[in-house]
DNA sequence: GTTCTAACA
DNA sequence: TGTTAGTA
């Protein structure tokens, strides 16, 4: 299929799906008129990223994650150490974040004089 | 009409 | 990422 297909199955647009190649998450085959020629798997492939991509991770991140991902139905499948490596680096940045966040929050609270959970 | 690459009022 | 330009 070409671009505007897949574009169409994922939600991802054809600049993303473009911004992926480059990152090389995604290899599809080139047809003699240039254009790019995406099998069926790149359907699951582009929501794989896409959910990856949701969690926060980066694309150098999901580029190595990718490969580790079993062909099920939906979700990935932690099969090799590193994907589970990269998913408990980034929850762990999260965390910190979330921490962060929460000290900001605290701050702005005394500065309005507002009770503990102001929305 | 669709896609491609490259580039940015 | 959007978008636009100039092509193939």
């Amino acid at each position: 299929m070409r671009i505007s297909e897949l574009s169409r199955q994922t939600g991802a647009t054809p600049r993303a799906l473009r911004y992926y190649e480059e990152q090389g998450l995604l290899r599809p085959a080139r047809r003699s008129s240039g254009y790019r020629d995406y099998d069926a798997r790149a359907v699951q492939t582009v929501r794989h990223i896409q959910l990856l991509l949701s969690a926060g991770l980066g694309t150098t991140a999901i580029g190595e994650i990718l490969p580790c991902i079993v062909d099920g139905t939906t979700v990935l499948a932690p099969t090799c150490p590193e994907l589970l490596d990269a998913l408990a680096e980034e929850r762990s940045r999260i965390t910190k974040s979330m921490a962060k966040l929460a000290e900001a929050r605290g701050i702005l609270d005394q500065l309005i004089g507002a009770r503990a959970n102001p929305r």
